[in-house]
DNA sequence: CTGAAAGCGCTAACAA
DNA sequence: TTGTTAGCGCTTTCAG
């Protein structure tokens, strides 16, 4: 299925009647090279099917490449958590070729620390950099810093709308909220949707599911037209109030079955409140594989979680840059667009 | 995140105050040293925290490792396609590291073309074998013949009892049909199930769907206590035939809504049948993503399909034994179970 | 039991 | 414009 290719550039070297060093300098384009040495070279090469030998290439030029990865900044158990074990593993793979991966953790809610992670970042001279995008307008500008220093950048978990980036790999956000809309609902008689989301102050920050719930929407607006959809916002940080918006909640909406969505990460601040209130009566979906959530899953306070293998995104990220480095071979696909998996209490234990 | 590992063999032998053959042989444990030079150049290394470089290891000893996987022949769009295709993966992993990737097929039908293959592989003298065993005592003997000569060996898609081997990847049998039994009944009122299943002679080969079904009629009945379950067998190469049997299915169920379930992957019969009579009213949910099924889906003569990623179980079992080979390191875990993928028409687009 | 030395295939600086 | 050469870090004879 493959040569042994055991051809090495002294055999071409020979074969073309010149010096390794003259093939050499064909094979990396370094100039000063005749046209007619050039071409009958390449023909050689082409004719014995030489394939560089690596590990040689490597060992000889040492050099060191780098490989900056810019994500935000979490606490245990929280969304990010799984794409910086992908992180790891993606570093595992490319210290195989003697490439070291480096994370930049910024806070999501501070612009700052994002420019400063961005700066770090960049006086660091990275070979390449992954990049999980929060702030729109500083982003672009520092990618565009990247294109002008011939820096290949990956886009990992949404993309911006530039067009230099070497591949992305994420989610297809729309399709999932229209997924999420299809497993709530599951055919039955929906009268009552509640989105439930998280109060943010975005100063130039975009909200990450803002696509996802239009998806939602959409799918309900197509398949139950009449059904009506409330939007109740959570503080992250309060309990009680939390406690009080859905008590609420549930006092308004005569229906004795629930049926509740989240389209972010943190579906256990209503599992939380359901198992605190004894309320098996709802219909509950989210996103994501935090331990929480899958505690929740479990218990049956959730009903299905829509997840993603962040961490696989982020290891192939890596993996994407390690390649162009070494084999000089971009992605197949610029846009990768990973699988959606629906996860239940008899499938979620075997996820990760 | 990781110290750029500049000590060389040098260094170490230096510090030890010996040879750079000494540190080596100790390194490779090739005897011929004295046990105080050992200790003090093992010291040595601990302090100095060195690592050696493969590259220049690969480099020098320029071994041609190969690894042969042994698989099921199939047709285009059967099963064992997505099987290769991870092959292929897998092969161009191994490729980077200089190893080269066989596949040999077999009649899964055929005990005969089963041992020649083994038999090939053997002659062939791989450094390491993928193999999806069918029939169970011919495996266990050929396994066994290459435990004796040392050469590791990966299970993908199903295992035997044996314990020689350094790693399996794929799905749990058993919980897939309990899974499967839970999305086809999804809380309704459940009477009667049918399980459609293939007719097969089996001369020596092992069922690998019997623990699956297990599961699925385990749910049932813990589940659904009256619910009956009857067993239709089909016959893979006769259309008119598999007509027949199913016209005599439904004129025996009394309920409009049927359940109808597939422990393999061919539940395409049943959507064939579905569509040439023009019936909607069933609820039928099948494995595997063959091209196929997934037609099936998304025209809704399947609810759903419960598939497995068998192209990276087969790539991941070729990495464990590039890596083990490479790196002398075995993989983390020696039973990998794969997640079970939940598809419906809203999220089986991007599956592959 | 140990050291010296000759490569493995490739790169890059230096001569020519 | 080209050939020569000294390594990169490790393995493996071959002497001692």
């Amino acid at each position: 299925m493959k040569e042994n290719c055991k051809i090495t550039i002294n055999d071409v070297a020979r074969a073309a009647g010149v010096s390794k060093g003259t093939v050499d300098r064909v094979l990396h384009d370094r100039g000063e090279v005749s046209a007619k040495s050039r071409e009958k070279i390449l023909r050689v090469i082409e004719e014995l099917g030489y394939r560089p030998n690596f590990y040689a290439s490597i060992l000889a030029l040492r050099k060191n490449y780098s490989i900056a990865c810019i994500i935000p900044e979490f606490n245990e158990g929280e969304f990010w958590e799984l794409t910086e074990k992908g992180i790891l593993q993606g570093q595992d793979y490319a210290s195989r070729f003697g490439i070291t991966v480096n994370a930049y953790m910024y806070d999501q809610y501070d612009l700052d620390s994002f420019q400063n992670a961005c700066a770090k970042v960049l006086s660091s001279g990275p070979s390449g950099v992954v990049i999980a995008p929060m702030f729109r307008n500083e982003t672009l500008k520092f990618v565009k810093e990247l294109s002008d220093r011939q820096i290949p950048y990956v886009y990992i978990d949404s993309k911006l709308e530039d067009d230099g980036y070497l591949a992305y790999y994420g989610m297809p956000m729309y399709q999932s909220g229209y997924l999420c809309a299809d497993i709530l609902t599951d055919g039955r008689e929906v009268r009552n949707v509640h989105i439930i989301r998280i109060e943010r102050d975005k100063r130039g920050l975009s909200d990450p599911t803002v696509t996802r719930r239009t998806g939602f929407i959409d799918y309900i607006a197509e398949h139950y037209p009449d059904c009506r959809i409330s939007n109740i916002f959570l503080d992250p940080k309060n309990r009680d109030a939390r406690y009080e918006k859905l008590d609420r909640m549930f006092e308004a909406d005569p229906d004795t079955e629930k049926y509740i969505v989240m389209c972010n990460s943190r579906v256990h601040f209503v599992a939380d409140y359901l198992k605190d209130r004894g309320i098996m009566t709802c219909r509950v979906v989210g996103f994501d594989v935090l331990e929480r959530n899958l505690s929740a899953l479990r218990e049956g306070y959730v009903q299905a979680l829509i997840a993603q293998h962040s961490d696989r995104q982020a290891a192939a990220a890596i993996t994407a840059i390690t390649d162009l480095l070494i084999l000089h071979a971009p992605p197949q696909k610029k846009d990768n667009y990973t699988q959606m998996d629906i996860l239940n209490r008899y499938n979620c234990d075997y996820y990760i």
